[in-house]
DNA sequence: CGAATAAAAACTAGTTTTTATTCGGTGCTCTAGT
C-alpha cells in the first residue's frame, strides 16, 4: 500500500540522511528499516558489516525526533560510533556511557541528553544493568534502543557475559521503547534467539545477501597437528610473497603465540604479531592499529580479533585450525576481500579439533543450583507466586549473596529460570515444574551448541559446492559458486546435480518431525542426506533413505 | 574431548610405557596498589 505518508517518510528519511550525515541516499534495505521503526515496529535487520547498518539509526533518531540509545558489545566500537557522529555534519552530538568516563562527564552527556543536545548515547550491557544508569536513561524516554552486534544476545549469553541474556528485561525497564535490532550473522536458531531475548514484539525482519563471491572457500584435510602447522606456515609465506595481508585464525592463546613465533621466523618479526584476550589492552590496540594501517601484514589471533575490524585488503583469511561453528567461521572469512577483489579462505581441517569447540560449549546446571536460586528468589520478592516475577529483572547480585557461586553464575541460572517459567505457559507453576522446565532449556541450548560444531565437520567433509553449504545454513538458496575447491574439484556440480535430480522428498525449509528429535526444518538436502533444525536437538544431518525406510523423518 | 605434562609403574638404576592431572575463548566493571 504505497500511499502518501508511506512516502513522505522514505523522502523526509533521505533528507536526513543527506543533511545530518552526508549520505546521498539511503539503499533499500536502509529505507525500510526506517520506514518500520518510523512506524513504531521492532525491526531486525541482518546484514553484512559494511553495509551501512549504523546509518538506520542514526536516521531513525532524527525523524522520530529524540534520542537513541545504542548497546554495544566493544568500548572500542562505541567510541569509534561517537567519531563517526562528531565527524558528520548533523549538530547532535553522540557521547558514550563506560567505566572509560568518569561520574562527572557520564552526568553531563545525561543532563545534554535530556536537553536534546546529545542525541546518541551509547553503553554496554553491563552498564545498563546498573539501576541508577537505567534510571536515568529511562528518564529521557528515548525514541529507540538499538542492540548493536545483536548475535553477542545468543552467543555471549550463557555465562561469558550474562547481562547479554537479560538485556530484554533492562531494555523492558526503560520503558519499553521500540528495538532495532542488528547483526551481520543470522542462522535460523540465532534469529529466533534474538528476538526472543529481546523480546521484540512482533519484529519486522529486514535481511540483506550474505553472498560474498570473491571469497574463494577452500578446505584443506591435515593428518596430524605437524601437517597443520606445515599447510599453514606454506600458505602465508606464499600469500606474503606475493604482497598480501591476511588473518590466522587459531583456537587458543598459546597456539597463537606458538603460530606467530614461527610465522615470525619464516616472514620475519615485522612483518607478524599475535594476538589474543590475554594480551595488555595498550598491545592489542597497537597490534590492530598497525594491521590496519598497512604496517603488519599478518596478525594470527583468537576469535578476540575481528569485531570492527573493517580493513578493505585482507586479501587471506587462514583457519589453522577449525572455528567454533559455521556462524563464526563466516564472520570470520567475511574479513576478508572487503573491497570485493579476489581473496582466499582456507581452513586447515583435521576433525580431532572438534573437541575443543564440544569442551567451549560447557555444561549445564544442576537442579539443585536452580532450585536453590529459585528459592532465594522467592524470600527477596515475598511473592506469593512465581508468575508475578520477571526473573530476568531480579538483580543477580543480590542472588549471588545468599548462594555460594558468584554473581556470574547466578545471572544465568535467572534468566534459565525466566525461560523456563514462560515456556510452561501456566499462569502459577510449581518451582519444580520451572526447575525442570530451566533445565530442560539448558540441555536444549547445549544440544544447539554442540550441533553448531558438529555443523563444522559436515562443512569440512561435504563435497558440494563450500558456498552452497554455508549459504543453505543462512537459510539462503544458491547456485554452486565455481570457484570453491569442490567446485574446482568437479564434485559439487555432481553433488549438486543430484540433488536436483533426485527429486528429493526433503526440500529446504521443509516443516518435519522425528520420533526422537521432535519437531524440525529443514536447512539443506543433499542427494542421499538431509540436514534438519531441530526446535530442541539442533542440527542433525539424516540418511534420507534410512529416514524413509523407517519413517523416522515425516513432514508435518 | 584431546593435548601436554607430571607421576607412577615396570620382567629393575636409566629408559619406555601406562595412568592421572590439568588446561582450554570471547569483555565488561570495580578495586587496590603503583
Amino acid at each position: 500500500m504505497p500511499d502518501r505518508t508511506t512516502h513522505s517518510a522514505r523522502d523526509l528519511a533521505r533528507d536526513l540522511a543527506r543533511d545530518h550525515f552526508g549520505h546521498d541516499h539511503l539503499l533499500p534495505g536502509q529505507a525500510d528499516v526506517v520506514e518500520a521503526l518510523a512506524e513504531g515496529s521492532d525491526v531486525l535487520l541482518v546484514a553484512p558489516t559494511g553495509a551501512g547498518k549504523s546509518l538506520t539509526y542514526l536516521v531513525a533518531g532524527r525523524l522520530l525526533d529524540g534520542p537513541v540509545l545504542v548497546v554495544s558489545p566493544l568500548l572500542a566500537l562505541e567510541q569509534d560510533q561517537v567519531d563517526a557522529v562528531t565527524r558528520a555534519p548533523t549538530e547532535v552530538a553522540a557521547a558514550r556511557l563506560s567505566s572509560v568516563e568518569t561520574p562527572a562527564q557520564r552526568e553531563e552527556a545525561l543532563a545534554r541528553a535530556a536537553a536534546g543536545e546529545v542525541g546518541y548515547l551509547f553503553c554496554s550491557p553491563e552498564l545498563l544493568a546498573d539501576a541508577d544508569v537505567r534510571a536515568a536513561l529511562g528518564a529521557l524516554a528515548p525514541v529507540l534502543v538499538t542492540v548493536d552486534e545483536a548475535h553477542c544476545v545468543s552467543a555471549w549469553g550463557h555465562s561469558f557475559r550474562p547481562d547479554y541474556q537479560r538485556l530484554g528485561a533492562l531494555v523492558a525497564d526503560l520503558g519499553s521503547p521500540p528495538v532495532l535490532a542488528m547483526t551481520a550473522t543470522a542462522a535460523a536458531p540465532v534469529r529466533d534467539e534474538i528476538v526472543e531475548r529481546l523480546r521484540m514484539r512482533e519484529p519486522r525482519v529486514v535481511v540483506t545477501g550474505f553472498d560474498r563471491p570473491e571469497i574463494e572457500l577452500v578446505v584443506r584435510r591435515c593428518r596430524d597437528a605437524d601437517a597443520q602447522t606445515s599447510a599453514t606456515r606454506a600458505l602465508v609465506a606464499e600469500q606474503h610473497a606475493a604482497g598480501h595481508a591476511g588473518l590466522v585464525y587459531a583456537r587458543t592463546r598459546p597456539a597463537v603465540e606458538e603460530l606467530a613465533a614461527l610465522l615470525a621466523e619464516d616472514l620475519g618479526g615485522e612483518h607478524v604479531a599475535a594476538y589474543h584476550g590475554g594480551m595488555a589492552r595498550r598491545r592489542r590496540e597497537q597490534v590492530q592499529d598497525d594491521f590496519m594501517a598497512g604496517r603488519l601484514d599478518v596478525v594470527v589471533a583468537t576469535s578476540a580479533f575481528g569485531m570492527g575490524v573493517d580493513k578493505p585488503d585482507v586479501r587471506f583469511v587462514v583457519h589453522a585450525q577449525v572455528p567454533g561453528s559455521p556462524d563464526t567461521y563466516y564472520q570470520e572469512v567475511g574479513r576478508a576481500g572487503r573491497d570485493g577483489e579476489a581473496a582466499t579462505a582456507v581452513m586447515m581441517y583435521r576433525p580431532e579439533d572438534l573437541a575443543l569447540g564440544r569442551y567451549f560449549v560447557g555444561g549445564v546446571p544442576s537442579r539443585t543450583e536452580l532450585r536453590r536460586t529459585l528459592d532465594v528468589v522467592g524470600g527477596l520478592t515475598r511473592a506469593d507466586s512465581l508468575a508475578a516475577v520477571d526473573l530476568a529483572a531480579v538483580d543477580p547480585a543480590a542472588v549471588a549473596d545468599e548462594l555460594p557461586f558468584g554473581r556470574r553464575k547466578a545471572g544465568r541460572l535467572l534468566t534459565l529460570l525466566e525461560l523456563g517459567r514462560v515456556r510452561l505457559d501456566d499462569g502459577d507453576p510449581e518451582p519444580r515444574a520451572v526447575v525442570d522446565s530451566a533445565l530442560e532449556v539448558a540441555e536444549a541450548q547445549q544440544r544447539l551448541e554442540r550441533s553448531r560444531v558438529e555443523m563444522v565437520r559436515t562443512y569440512a567433509e561435504t563435497h558440494r559446492c563450500r558456498v552452497e553449504f554455508l549459504l543453505a545454513y543462512f537459510g539462503e538458496q544458491h547456485e554452486p559458486c565455481g570457484h570453491c575447491d569442490a567446485c574446482r574439484a568437479g564434485t559439487a556440480a555432481d553433488a549438486h546435480a543430484e540433488v536436483e535430480r533426485a527429486d528429493h522428498p526433503f526440500a529446504p525449509s521443509t516443516a518435519v518431525r522425528h520420533p526422537e528429535f521432535g519437531d524440525g526444518t529443514v536447512t539443506d538436502a543433499e542427494a542421499d542426506t538431509v540436514t534438519v533444525l531441530f526446535d530442541d536437538a539442533g542440527y542433525r544431518t539424516l540418511d534420507v533413505r534410512l529416514a524413509q525406510e523407517h519413517e523416522l523423518l515425516t513432514a508435518r
